[in-house]
DNA sequence: TACGTATTATCTGCATAATGATAATATTCC
DNA sequence: GGAATATTATCATTATGCAGATAATACGTA
């Protein structure tokens, strides 16, 4: 009999349930979700991008992160501008709001990694980064050299 | 800096969401989605629960596993009966047709989990099952002995 | 036993998110 | 100019969790 209890994707599922709800929890105060948190962190690296790049960056779907984008823009974190060659495309910024939030939010989310990764020792964490890594496959594109 | 490429929350959701997409694939031919496939198999164990024990057993809202199980009513592979002495509450069991799939469909979940495991060992397999248990958090609540 | 209260089972509505499909518009390439 | 491509928006389906509504059951106390 199927073992659903457990399998791989069952107990990914339900690991990730719950990290999103220790993060959420965390972040809540600040009225933000965890992918809300996950782009605004890449913003915090680099803005200026282009919705195209961020969504590639972030591995999120380029459905998914307009409407991402949308509720950050309506909470006054980040806002679109034109892009100055192409007028198909936005560039994302961050706003000085979406800026200032740096360091509270980072100190949240420590605390959600503490949290989450209570029971797992320090060695077990790095190998446990290292094993989702490999899961989480290759993102990399290996482009074929053209003779 | 905040190094979100690196958070175990990160991580997870990207571990999480290849190891859907691929269990989407091998299911896709017979119309079902993963959280469908997992509580077909919480029925192929047992069925004739209620939805709420139902939702205990596969960690789901109360509010998720109705939908789900409209879908799966639907779809023809299982059906609500009224409780014999609740007049409240359904029973959740299995059609026939819903008891044909599960040979089937554990042959897609197997061929899941090679695949997602790709580039892990049988031993570090198992050691991820068994962080991914700890992270998951504790199921089972410690009654306080009453004196 | 009977009444009021608390609890339980389910449903509905709302917000967020992920993904795929399609459409609108702009750009690039031939 | 026209075809192919790129960027974004919009819509549909599914999933998840929370809060509130409804109906039925269980319980405590008079």
């Amino acid at each position: 009999m199927y073992d659903i209890e457990n399998s791989i994707g069952f107990l990914l599922a339900k690991a990730y349930q719950r990290a999103w709800a220790i993060m959420k929890e965390e972040i809540e105060p600040y009225d933000l979700t965890p992918p809300q948190f996950a782009l605004l962190s890449f913003l915090w690296q680099q803005d200026g991008l282009t919705q195209v790049e961020l969504s590639e960056k972030g591995q999120i779907d380029r459905s998914t992160i307009g409407g991402l984008i949308d509720r950050l823009e309506r909470s006054g974190l980040l806002e679109r501008r034109q892009h100055p060659q192409d007028r198909r495309a936005y560039l994302i910024f961050l706003t000085e709001q979406g800026k200032a939030m740096e360091e509270t939010l980072s100190a949240c989310a420590e605390r959600s990694l503490k949290r989450i990764t209570t029971g797992l020792s320090d060695d077990e964490i790095t190998e446990f980064r290292r094993m989702l890594n490999i899961l989480r496959g290759e993102r990399r594109v290996y482009e074929i050299p053209s003779c």
